[in-house]
DNA sequence: AACGCGGGGGA
DNA sequence: TCCCCAGCGTT
């Protein structure tokens, strides 16, 4: 086991902060359950918390409880996420949905454990589950807490390295308290994005200055250390519109990968006649839209949009099975990434 | 244009 | 076990 004391100094002071000026309205904090805790840190992993919070209360809205998620179309979750990014969190969301009522009982798991067992959910998000919604002590490391610990104890590197990620792992648990754990969570995550941010850290109100490395040295700016980085390569794609009677034809994709699981137009890089041939269109009038560069972690897309008025639809071979005609004038209620959706708006503002 | 963000899955 | 992958908003 450790040594700590049930709550050192270190813990006290954020805990005292937290009192003051931690955050204790946001929306998944009313009301706490481990599935609305749990369904907010997904949508917090890649997401600021501004943003989160209209596709919180919309997704709480429409899937109450686990029991409703897990029966839920794949669809349906995905539209839920449309412009949240890193879809497949949403598809391990489901699945873990399913695979609690499925195999749990649909009651979500208590043991640490069990709850890192279900997709989706790695230690961090484990650990910040169990204490917020559980009050049980588990460490914590997001990004917030990893920019806090790193500066306080002057840690040298790139979080992602193993050995970085190691230390700030070994920090966070010393500091976690056994008693108002679900506070200090809270606590770390709301100083990490409130006092200590990437860009102006507001030393003058953190109550961890004394004692801060980085403070000390001046070097806040310095920690946590950066990814090393590479110029992003860049592709280009043309995506076809195809528009019929006030229609867009929108193909799923597959399951996995890039915008896994949801729907986009047909894409070629080829020409826009060539694809047309291959698509079965013998007739339709072209209209350019606007390019647009789309930015991925890995790579940089231009893209190329094309409106494609056909004069009739095309008839559908099996591979294209997956293709269906969406009117513009309902809501489109499936997952569409953030490039789709702006060429959609497009298209509307046209009519 | 650069940056940062948790976890999955393949090497 | 390491390393690559992923989509946005913010700065």
């Amino acid at each position: 086991m450790d040594n700590r004391t049930m709550i050192d100094n270190f813990a006290s002071r954020v805990l005292a902060w937290f009192d003051q000026h931690g955050r204790k309205h946001l929306p998944w904090q009313q009301n706490i359950t481990p599935y609305g805790v749990w369904v907010s840190e997904i949508m917090l992993q890649q997401t600021q918390v501004s943003t989160v919070i209209p596709y919180f209360q919309k997704f709480m809205q429409s899937f109450p409880n686990v029991g409703a998620l897990a029966a839920a179309s794949q669809d349906e979750v995905l539209h839920h996420w449309t412009g949240l990014g890193y879809y497949a969190r949403a598809r391990n969301l489901h699945k873990a949905a399913k695979v609690v009522v499925a195999e749990l009982g649909g009651e979500f798991p208590v043991e640490i454990e069990n709850v890192m067992a279900l997709p989706g959910i790695g230690r961090s998000t484990a650990g910040a589950v169990l204490s917020l919604a559980c009050g049980q002590s588990h460490p914590i490391l997001d990004g917030n807490v990893k920019r806090v610990l790193a500066r306080y104890y002057a840690v040298e590197g790139w979080p992602g390295q193993k050995t970085v990620e190691n230390t700030l792992w070994q920090f966070a648990a010393e500091h976690t308290p056994d008693e108002r754990c679900h506070r200090y969570t809270q606590a770390m995550m709301d100083l990490g994005a409130m006092i200590c941010t990437r860009g102006k850290p507001d030393c003058d109100h953190c109550p961890l200055q004394q004692g801060c490395l980085a403070y000390a040295q001046g070097r806040q700016s310095e920690f946590p250390g950066k990814k090393p980085k590479k110029t992003l390569p860049v592709r280009t794609t043309t995506m076809l519109a195809l528009f019929y009677q006030r229609q867009v034809m929108l193909t799923q994709r597959p399951a996995t990968g890039l915008w896994g699981g949801l729907y986009g137009f047909a894409e070629t890089t080829n020409t826009v006649e060539q694809a047309a041939d291959s698509l079965n269109i013998q007739d339709y009038h072209l209209q350019e839209l606007t390019p647009f560069r789309h930015t991925f972690s890995h790579f940089h897309l231009d893209i190329t949009p094309v409106l494609l008025m056909v004069e009739a639809p095309m008839r559908r071979t099996v591979a294209e099975s997956q293709q269906r005609w969406f009117s513009l004038d309902d809501p489109i209620e499936v997952g569409l990434a953030a490039p789709t959706k702006k060429i959609i708006n497009e298209i509307k503002q046209m009519l």
